[in-house]
DNA sequence: GTCTATACACCGATAGAC
DNA sequence: GTCTATCGGTGTATAGAC
């Protein structure tokens, strides 16, 4: 019962490995290099499986973002479950994915629809996390109204975190020290001890 | 006089034509179809002519982002000489060129040498001038030791800016009015009044 | 300066055998 | 499931005429 439609099932090992072939490529070639040949060569088969289980290479890209996303999600819920859930969402932020996988996504999603949905569903979804993290913490540190906007303190750091990824992947670090220090004595403000 | 080397001279009109055309094409359809064939057509030449121009693609990909670089950078100077610079610095980076293109460099940055040189160049000495505009703000506000260092905040508004525009080119804008209140009211408590 | 013409490689996608 | 073979199209880059 492996297939009963036209396609091989995404969750196969070949269309898994299909998908690491395809993060491979993007890391470290580009989208300009992600094609169906690159793909089998990588995965070890021939041109035309690939086309066996992804009927365009549009889906091919979805899904690997997809998965790449998933994943994400499933890291920041972790850490909001935590002893100290600001400093490990935090953590999550500084330490996720590739930057350079990051670029070549924002770049493809201007021109990939399907994949725009997706890349829009997750950033307002680690968004809505950020902001529950940042709420409860701010909560408990007992503030009244406070003058930095949870979502405001959420875009500001997220934002800040990929800016100090993308610009050390090229080998820039002018202020990121100072800047780390800053989020981190915020975090320790809010969340104190362990 | 109009040539002394094997190549066209890149201040001349159609040179610049193939970097205006370059320009379009990242914008509207990612460097994926940054072709010489495709610069041919939006200039309205051949497609030999763009290698009579520019020796490699590479390099018409680095001429572009040096054009646009110098135009970003004289635009930063000229707030910073303005009556509100901390304002106008802000108002450059909130309004800068599209971030479709940004996010086209950025990819191409990763494999691209002598983009990367320029772009670290770019990052380096734009966050200077950002750090100036801080600087001479703060003291002039007479406050000790800043709390929050001018290089950190730098980053903060400078990839907050970026954020908020890579966000609103895919239909996202969760929280931006709310980030773009607390960057305006910092602005308006560290340079006050017109 | 600008052109025609071309070499050679690679692309996405499909037909159809086993 | 996986393969061979192939279509029509596009890519970078170069040779050489005018």
């Amino acid at each position: 019962m492996a297939t009963n439609r036209r396609m091989g099932q995404k969750g196969s090992a070949v269309g898994s490995a299909m998908l690491d072939a395809a993060e491979t490529i993007l890391r470290e070639e580009g989208y300009g290099a992600l094609t169906s040949r690159r793909v089998a060569e990588l995965t070890g088969v021939k041109q035309r499986l690939v086309y066996y289980y992804f009927a365009t290479m549009d889906e091919l890209i979805v899904d690997t973002f997809r998965r790449l996303s998933v994943r994400e999600l499933e890291r920041l819920g972790g850490a909001l479950g935590g002893e100290r859930p600001l400093r490990e969402v935090w953590d999550v932020c500084i330490h996720t994915g590739d930057s350079r996988m990051i670029a070549e996504f924002m770049a493809l999603a201007h021109r990939n629809a399907g994949l725009r949905a997706e890349v829009i569903a997750f950033i307002e979804q680690s968004r809505r996390m950020q902001v529950a993290a940042l709420e409860r913490a701010m909560t408990a540190a007992g503030k009244g109204t406070p003058a930095l906007p949870p979502v405001a303190a959420a875009i500001l750091a997220s934002s800040a975190a990929l800016a100090v990824l993308r610009e050390a992947a090229i080998g820039v670090e002018m202020g990121h020290a100072e800047l780390l220090d800053v989020i981190g004595s915020f975090i320790g403000r809010l969340e104190p001890g362990g």
